[in-house]
DNA sequence: CCTATTAGACTGACTGGTTGGTCGATATAA
DNA sequence: TTATATCGACCAACCAGTCAGTCTAATAGG
């Protein structure tokens, strides 16, 4: 294909953006999205305030990008999960540990959505607040589809898998919310370990 | 005792105060802390600007009033569950359809906790802040003891009741959290109801 | 009973500071 | 020569909090 003159194979762009994303994603994530203003951004990131609208169109646009590159290594943790084959339980315990993994290793990231979980509503544009939903509509079909394959293979009784996978992310950010607030004293993978444990005693067959 | 002259018993006082406090919930909890301006508290309110740093010195001091309303009430539902006699899982039964009717109620209320524990940190000054935290150590601290209770009296095994406090909070929170999202789709009732079978299986002591 | 006085309750125009977003200037690679 | 990329001064909008002043109920004193 013939290049049109005078375009820059931008060898920086990459770059650039992960480099504003950084110092994005601390401030968000420490101070809060109505806290933080662009200009501290770009400081923090070393560049001109305007280059942040060089490549987002607007402050929402920026904040968004942060909050689906997290939602969708979530979602894809549990769809990899759910798209494995073997024992449904011990799948279930590897996905706990490896969202465990994630979380401490993107704590900013946890903060962040938090954050962004209790303004959407009003904060952010339809478009966006639609899309954070998709994620979580998906997240949920897939746990459910984990739960109906624990049914179908006999491991687990038959349960509503909708209704429970509701419940299931529930636990998951409540006690992610508990270990933001609580690094010290509560470890999210001993948390999500235990009430593994909670879940399997529930769910399993009687024998 | 002297009246000084003309210390005039306002019987205006309370109604008034109550009367911003419903706007002020109203409008926090649609569109959250920063999204709400005190003007527009004032006009849902019917009273002057001014009138709202006549009862509160700051927008702050305000939310915070609100936070500390739901708070306390939630606190006193857990702290009376502690302090009653019986049967361990008959009063953790009583409590879930407690607190499961509370938030109903205060939907509100709900919503603009969770909203200020995502603010928190940075929002507000140190005082709020600490004041919060200690709502939730003492909410743990009688969730704790209540569980001491039922590995006392033999129905619970034995389990780190601290760490089981954070879990066991950790989870209401995540299904308020899920179910202030999907209010249509997911019951707290129908959710509080079936973690507890959960939470009892995994905590009685096994035959 | 009437009037003056006082503190409480209330008001909304105004201020000072802040900040998202724009734009024209400039630099650079192709 | 042209499109890409960068910059930061500037602007318009917004908003928490202030303040000078008003109004009213309760009291004191005549």
């Amino acid at each position: 294909m013939q290049k049109t003159l005078g375009v820059r194979t931008n060898p920086v762009k990459e770059t650039r953006k992960k480099q504003i994303k950084d110092a994005a994603l601390k401030l968000f994530s420490e101070k809060g999205f109505h806290n933080t203003t662009m200009a501290e951004i770009a400081l923090a990131a070393g560049v001109g305030k305007g280059t942040l609208y060089w490549y987002w169109k607007s402050k929402e646009e920026l904040a968004f990008s942060l909050v689906s590159d997290m939602l969708s290594a979530f979602l894809a943790l549990i769809e990899e999960t759910r798209d494995c084959e073997g024992n449904i339980i011990k799948r279930l315990e590897k996905l706990a540990q490896r969202v465990a993994d994630l979380y401490q290793q993107e704590k900013e990231y946890c903060r962040l959505l938090l954050k962004f979980r209790a303004d959407r509503h009003y904060s952010f544009n339809p478009e966006y607040i639609e899309q954070v939903m998709s994620y979580y509509v998906r997240m949920r079909s897939a746990i459910a589809s984990l739960i109906e394959q624990g049914i179908k293979s006999g491991e687990f009784r038959n349960v509503d898998s909708q209704f429970m996978a509701f419940i299931i992310l529930g636990i998951v950010e409540g006690l992610e919310l508990e270990w933001l607030e609580n690094e010290e004293e509560f470890s999210m993978h001993k948390g999500l370990e235990t009430v593994l444990v909670f879940l399997k005693m529930g769910l399993q067959k009687q024998k």
